[in-house]
DNA sequence: CGGGCGATTGAATTACATCAAATTTCGTGG
DNA sequence: CCACGAAATTTGATGTAATTCAATCGCCCG
């Protein structure tokens, strides 16, 4: 993919969807905008901006992260294709969200989402915000309670079943990444893999493929 | 108080409001519904039962917290007066809550929040998602970034500004639960507001008492 | 006043971080 | 297609913040 950071002047339509987590209610959000694509590493937005657009993954990956004063940073969640980010309720982002590989995603104006009178799109938009929380808990319980190995065990579990690839997970992050998102360091992530590899669990097809041997005793790591 | 988990007979209608993160919506959430007593330590709800019920605390507190098979928790956050909890949008609750010390709550069904058409209960909803989901990546920030110090700090800080008490803190939890919620152990928690002692940041009157006595410097610390 | 639980303090241990190479990966140009 | 070089990852040695284990203290409540 060349990448570019200029808006494309492609008029295109998307529709997205995301999983659903219950069952009653069957209505999801879509996002109707232009695509663009951003290349490794450039930022979508920052903390502290203006939330003037809204955003949905339609291939590659996302990382939104915060940094304190002193440059340490934790990245709360990584978006994939499906999912749709920055909407906010207040006027400015929280915080910041960068591509973290070449990435498409559907760019729409802040305004798509006014209700139609019916309060439909409110009710989409809690869905989203309450989807997001249930998963800022259980990143929670990981900080809060997990170890390394069960952090980075969680960690591939998670990311194999939401990128729903089967045995052979590609990563879309660099260690760095990991370490940022578990919070730990590169060199404890590293060595939570080897020891996985080691132990048969995974094997390692170059530092951004990961074949899972044994998902089961993978999860199970996980407590 | 003398606190009973039976529902009491009272049909006192209580109006809450919560704290308004922006200033752009003014809109609250109200919660109408009987008022319930419950003892120290006692089970709000539990994880994977029904939702049926949404509350408000009138007074006291509360701890909303997971626990992993083998015991160990995390708790996510604890409400206070004016916080509105327990609100899901799928059938079941995802985590438990329990009273931290004698408590008051509102308790309304949770069919008091379905929409009179116009899309408003839905706006209010999603205020209340976002606005625990940003709390919920400033913890996040915390456990994945911060030293032990800063966390303590930081947690100070945060409950005497949710508290709205001035310099003199009033500790609705034991040490365990600030251990669980900080993602460390009693032991290090108590050796961290002993150092703020020593220090001159803080004095402790009694081991539920805390003078801040120095909150700009405590604040400082959290970076 | 005395019993018991929660909190504090101290000593030893450890999981993870830090510091410092060695090695692999991967993009780029010959 | 292969070789080069920079960047990322892995591996090893050492350091340390926080945990664990073990008393002791002190606050509360009968």
């Amino acid at each position: 993919m060349h990448a570019h950071s200029s808006l494309t002047p492609r008029p295109l339509t998307a529709a997205i969807a995301w999983r659903d987590a219950g069952g009653i209610e069957t209505d999801r959000l879509r996002l109707v905008g232009v695509t663009r694509d951003y290349a490794r590493g450039k930022e979508i937005f920052g903390e502290g901006e203006k939330a003037e657009f809204v955003y949905s993954v339609i291939r590659g990956a996302v990382r939104a992260f915060r940094v304190l004063a002193d440059g340490r940073r934790q990245i709360s969640d990584f978006y994939l294709p499906g999912d749709v980010f920055g909407v906010e309720p207040g006027a400015d982002h929280g915080g910041s969200a960068e591509a973290l590989c070449d990435t498409v995603l559907v760019v729409a104006r802040r305004s798509v989402l006014v209700d139609e009178g019916d309060g439909a799109m409110s009710r989409r938009l809690w869905r989203l915000a309450i989807d997001e929380l249930k998963r800022c808990q259980d990143h929670l319980l990981t900080l809060g309670c997990r170890t390394a190995s069960e952090r980075v065990a969680n960690f591939l579990s998670d990311l194999a079943e939401r990128l729903d690839c089967g045995t052979t997970l590609e990563l879309p992050m660099s260690r760095q990444d990991i370490a940022d998102y578990l919070g730990l360091t590169i060199e404890t992530v590293s060595r939570c893999l080897t020891q996985f590899q080691v132990a048969g669990l995974i094997k390692l097809h170059g530092c951004r493929t990961v074949e899972l041997c044994r998902p089961r005793a993978l999860g199970d790591l996980c407590e």
